[in-house]
DNA sequence: TTGTAGGCGTTATCAA
DNA sequence: TTGATAACGCCTACAA
């Protein structure tokens, strides 16, 4: 029913190669064919099959993003926002985002990239919270799928990504509350193997060498990185013996867990006791203290992994293959600021 | 590069119609071709080209959302949930869910729909926030593009949706709170002229009817939902000469705004003054104090709506051109639960 | 039970 | 500068 490049090419009496030449722009095609073309196109509401063009040009013109998470947990304001950032790109660029979910390193996680690359759903891929020896890296490059990363695995596999530098972002954080007086700290972490924890923990390291301070592993714990796992360990580091007096998590969502956790416990927040986070989410504004964190502008990072990975699936080399990105620190209350 | 159903049928020395048959559950194949082009086909790995199929089939077995909300605005949770539960209905029907974003009765909006519908990039929509008035819903029926809503528009335009009976659920919300002997209420509502708002508000007149209440127009607030103008109304309504004790609003974000401000003003919620919300958002659990609210079990209710359009695309009849949903009334501490 | 062939709406090659 | 024509990969009358 809608219309099709015939109908316009019947109507102008022209074949439908110069119709669809001229509304490509293509440079030999007589400019006053194309001023026709494009008026009557216009009036006949003429837009062409996006399926149609992608069987023709074998791609789909989609971008993948697979969310590495736990299947009830919907809806994490870090996603969220890394999701719209990509999108809003991805629209710009006229590509569109397919998003799932699956559990990190899971045979469902397995099959869904899988499917979407024998099934040619999506052009290429965007990638975040890389693990080390992280399958899908390897995967993906072995069948020259175009993706890029958010941080990356040291080895020889050559592929464009965006490094946060949380290490140097860690380490400024603890020398700035070492002089504001703390001595006892402790680190809320995520899965052991995933690099952004790597990066962040060898930061509260060597911060902690830098001080002078011996390095305690129990005051270390382990989470998914979600808000009801930053409850319970922030239950659990608040509740030692000798709880430390600054509590550096990997993520917001688990730090503002421990913000509330601490406030349960009749705890306050911003000045013996100080929480702060990592990532910059929005919600992290308006929790109770508000949240001092390190920002990696979630929403505009998105957007340059999306940009690189359409240069990279065009085949116009991108420029350098690893950005940097020092995440900018923002003091807010529940660092006493 | 990809492997083709030629590929499978010149391997088995098979007609590319057998394979596809066979593939295709189709009963006039030999149950032994049958299970060899099955096997063959899991071997190589083959999966039908999604865009080659589409185009055969005049079908974009896609489906498209895009939210009413103003551009700076990203990640409202009710929208994050409310996408969670349609991408997953959606996936599991194997159905994209494309999504965008556009100011609500916009140029931009409505140049979305156009293209995504002239260029047969989706099948049908899953409208929300409706409006009196609405040009989606004259736009997709004169056009007989196939959407499901939530509420629906008294008119003579047919459709399938899902009604949320705010009315009742803030009618019932208001007895109760009169019961415990809150005599001065506000309603902090949405744009005029949006379907939940009016329903809503209804369901706050009547109640004020029941109980012989004079209506006060001041006591009524017209925000966007956001928790930005949450704050703002709560310090409005908050600051006047002589405040209402139970603030009423039209939905969550905007509620906790208006315990944010309430605490900043150093108003404790909870007794004297209370204030609920509606939708059933997460983040309602973890708000200081948490949320009183009316569940719309959003996360069900979008993959219900997801569903009925997936039927309707397919040309099965809906049952029930409309569903009914009453909403949960959910107590917490904001109302002293 | 299987195969032939046409076409979905584009784009790209090649000739006119 | 324009036009025939052949794909892209799949589905489906229809014929064998």
């Amino acid at each position: 029913m809608p219309v099709t490049i015939r109908d316009v090419a019947k109507r102008l009496n022209l074949s439908i190669t110069t119709v669809s030449r001229a509304l490509d722009g293509y440079d030999d095609v007589a400019e006053e064919t194309r001023k026709q073309v494009e008026r009557t196109a216009q009036e006949m509401g003429y837009v062409p099959s996006r399926i149609a063009r992608q069987l023709r040009r074998k791609r789909s013109q989609a971008i993948g993003f697979i969310m590495p998470t736990e299947p009830p947990q919907y809806s994490d304001p870090f996603f969220d926002e890394f999701i719209a950032g990509m999108g809003k790109m991805a629209n710009d660029q006229n590509y569109d985002l397919l998003t799932s979910s699956a559990p990190p390193a899971s045979s469902e996680e397995q099959s869904i990239y899988q499917r979407w690359i024998l099934a040619r759903r999506v052009d290429g891929f965007v990638l975040n919270r890389l693990r080390l020896n992280d399958w899908r890296v390897h995967y993906l490059a072995a069948n020259d799928v175009p993706f890029v990363t958010m941080q990356r695995i040291d080895d020889d596999t050559s592929y464009a990504s965006i490094h946060v530098d949380g290490q140097g972002g860690i380490r400024k954080l603890v020398r700035l509350l070492h002089q504001r007086g703390h001595r006892r700290f402790a680190f809320i972490g995520g899965p052991p193997d995933l690099l952004i924890h790597l990066d962040r923990l060898q930061g509260y390291k060597d911060a902690l060498v830098d001080h002078g301070i011996q390095y305690d592993p129990d005051m270390t714990l382990n989470t998914n990185m979600t808000y009801d796992e930053g409850l319970e360990a922030g239950k659990k580091i608040l509740l030692t013996q000798d709880p430390p007096s600054a509590l550096l998590c990997i993520n917001d969502s688990t730090a503002i867990g421990v913000l509330d956790t601490a406030r349960e416990l009749g705890m306050k927040v911003g000045k013996d006791l100080v929480v702060t986070g990592f990532d910059g989410i929005r919600q992290g504004e308006h929790s109770v203290p508000s949240l001092t964190t390190l920002d990696q502008k979630i929403h505009r990072t998105a957007s340059q992994l999306v940009q690189m990975l359409i240069q990279i699936i065009l085949g116009s080399s991108v420029g350098a293959l690893e950005r940097r990105l020092d995440p900018e620190l923002v003091l807010r209350a529940s660092t006493g600021d």
